[in-house]
DNA sequence: CCATAAAGTATCGACTCGATACTATAATGG
DNA sequence: CCATTATAGTATCGAGTCGATACTTTATGG
């Protein structure tokens, strides 16, 4: 029987997908460049590339770098090219992306989570859920910088515009910078 | 502060989905086939037809008949013309399309949800979710035939094949097409 | 009988996605 | 220092989704 119920929660997760992709759809944006909207909103700057993209939408470089033209186009989103590395581009919500993302479909849908007021249920079990799955599949975690275990907080007291430091790039950060999520993040 | 919660799980729905439709890609068929087999096997006789599947994918008439027109000749899904409206065709799986549902993703993702120990809570609070946006859409609830308010248990208790009956179509129902969903059904 | 609606199909264009190949740059190890 | 190898991004191909539209066939309701 727990196995039933668990198939039928599974369903129900991919069932409720299934409607959030067609709401997504409807749209001025389809659902690959939403996720990347919402994405790039939320990253930190070691974050906001295409590959680190990639794995957040579960998706590939190549199918990224498609998005990306099309977000590009639209003018929502901008590239250029990364001062550390210059293989890589650092990618940018414009003024119009900021824009755009007010209109995000998802907050339709959070209407609907709080009008029966499983809010704070759902938000704990499919966090759990959703960390299981990735240790499962190995997939990367993207939580906020600050949770991370290479997050040293106040390492940096001396600079009060970056007070903290990360372990693993080995750079300064700030507040702002310790409160979005990073594609180096890991629990 | 609430609104920040249900737009984080909101985040988590959308983001689980994308996982289990990357899981999805790598088998033998695609996220939109996987959800018509997946449906296909649950549905009643009334409801094995190109249009419910389309409404239950939230998807068009046209797109599905492509991906039927693909389960066909994967041999995963027959056609054969309905009996009570010439227009119309009844789906069927196949013994390979059943065989095949056996290796459906979803059965991983499920245990991912009872390793956390979420089924009950997910299920409840999903359910009331679902609900609730399917209300707000107007779209087709898709339940179990017995739980819709047209289901007249036992009131064809004579036939021991089919004991209850529809009230909207007026049909016979056995104990089997009453566990099934329906594309009628209605709360 | 006729108008209208509905079921299914076919086709077009934009896009996703996996796969592959390619260029440019970085990192590493003699 | 240089050769090897790995990585970032792009380009391209084929299968498929998806919205939109047009079309045929059949139901249905005056």
């Amino acid at each position: 029987m727990k196995e039933q119920t668990s198939l039928k929660a599974a369903n129900l997760i991919e069932r409720i997908g299934r409607l959030i992709h067609a709401e997504e759809q409807k749209g001025a944006l389809n659902p690959a460049q939403w996720g990347a909207m919402r994405y790039l909103e939320r990253a930190n700057r070691f974050s906001r590339t295409p590959a680190a993209l990639a794995d957040y939408l579960c998706s590939t470089r190549g199918t990224v770098s498609q998005t990306l033209i099309a977000l590009e186009r639209k003018g929502y989103v901008a590239r250029r090219p990364s001062t550390r590395d210059r293989r890589s581009v650092t990618l940018e919500l414009t003024e119009a992306g900021h824009a755009r993302l007010a209109q995000d479909p998802l907050h339709t849908f959070a209407t609907h989570i709080e009008a029966v007021g499983a809010e704070d249920e759902l938000e704990r079990a499919l966090s759990a859920v959703l960390g299981e799955a990735i240790v499962k599949n190995g997939s990367k975690s993207f939580g906020a910088c600050a949770t991370c275990r290479f997050f040293r907080r106040n390492a940096n007291a001396g600079d009060r515009q970056a007070p903290h430091r990360c372990g693993l790039l080995d750079v300064a950060l700030s507040g702002e910078d310790a409160r979005r999520i990073c594609v180096e993040h890991e629990v």
